[in-house]
DNA sequence: ATTCTGCATACTGTATACAGTATGCGCAGC
DNA sequence: GCTGCGCATACTGTATACAGTATGCAGAAT
């Protein structure tokens, strides 16, 4: 694992986790797949015991499923796994951002850039990285980095959806609009507006992948043991 | 935390990372303190690999920190921990009651029956699993797991505050007039009243924690390392 | 032809060995 | 006496070896 840029962080199941976890949000590692230890270590160029590490606080956060004797399987994407996940977010986003408060001048800009880079995205990929990142800014002032990492994690489990969603169909996201709503509010110092909207957001990218998950009918090829 | 029913219990990991869940939570490893894990895996009779799954998967789950090439720290008892996990509970739990819905009568009479063992209590011990499970079978009707499973953390993460203040000051927890005040709305089938009190009943154990946390100063003989 | 049984194989779960780094103490130098 | 350097020690991070279990296939029995 040597050939990793720089060793400023000493820790290898640390880079291990991250390669993973980029591995399944992005689909390398597909739904269902059984984890093959050894073949994953070698190819990533360490041993099996970093490995299982990092695949251990992965299972924690969600992304991986463990059976006993078996080890371990990338989630599937479930209807229930999505309805939990998407119930979250309406839940906490806005919770987020009235304790963030109003944003200053200079977030107010970035927020308007990056929304306007959203417009302008072609691939699915680049939507949704912008769509997660222009959430992000919004809600970096909240004070409670517990609550912002709980927002992560949920980030990225819904991430997998809307991949899937976006590849599959050609549905391209578009928030654009909600989100001028949002800065609408905050611009007229609305907070209360403003998380209105933002839990409407929330709540609107709900229905398409719902639809698309319950006429996939039962999982692909994929491992269903977990 | 996630693993309820667990059919069968093949996994060392998994009973290590129980066990040494519950020595933080009670107590039994201070705050602060630097783990050996040469030590600890012989005192629990497991080799160093488990153990260090255990503890990688504990500090996922924010118990534990982690240092490079130091090992795993308990997490000290900090106000900014105590202010986020404290800050989150008021948000989650009324959600979660609202998505339960109305409880069934014999949940009701389960609650009642709670709260007046609870009453009866005599150490923090007992109050505090009592209160615990209390606000557990409250939300058992949630559908959405996820939002559970996170509560639980939480909470899990908030019983070593009490623990902490109710063993060095005297105070004992008194929150049957509050769960009180929570079931007579949820008889009168006033769900909206119910998650409201549920709301003041999270924000009020914060005061005397907080007053207590911020006179101690600074950590007693705590690793201030992580 | 089909089903059951036993064996070979592959993979996980755990233990242990080894290497690299942090830490504390003693000793030299001032 | 105090400070800085260097070595000894202890502990973490990683690799590897070994044991136990699941799985698939082949061959026998029906």
């Amino acid at each position: 694992m040597q050939n990793v840029v720089a060793l400023k962080r000493t820790n290898a199941s640390e880079q291990v986790a991250e390669a993973v976890r980029a591995m399944i949000v992005d689909g390398r590692l597909a739904e269902g797949e059984r984890i093959n230890e050894v073949r994953l270590s070698t190819a990533l160029g360490v041993s099996r015991t970093p490995l299982r590490e990092a695949l251990g606080r992965l299972a924690a956060e969600g992304a991986l499923t463990s059976a006993p004797n078996l080890g371990y399987f990338v989630r599937p994407l479930t209807l229930e796994e999505f309805e939990d996940v998407y119930g979250l977010r309406p839940i906490l986003d806005p919770e987020a951002l009235r304790l963030a408060g109003l944003p200053s001048p200079e977030r107010l800009a970035r927020l308007e850039a990056l929304n306007r880079d959203l417009a302008k995205a072609r691939t699915p990929e680049e939507a949704i990285a912008l769509d997660d990142a222009w959430h992000l800014e919004l809600l970096a002032d909240c004070p409670n980095r517990l609550l912002l990492e709980m927002i992560g994690n949920v980030i990225l489990r819904t991430r997998r959806y809307e991949l899937a969603l976006m590849r599959e169909t050609v549905n391209v996201l578009n928030a654009t609009g909600e989100h001028d709503a949002i800065l609408a509010a905050l611009g007229a110092s609305d907070l209360d507006g403003a998380c209105r909207a933002l839990k409407r957001n929330m709540q609107s990218g709900r229905e398409p992948i719902l639809a698309w998950l319950s006429e996939r009918a039962p999982n692909p090829k994929a491992d269903p043991r977990p």
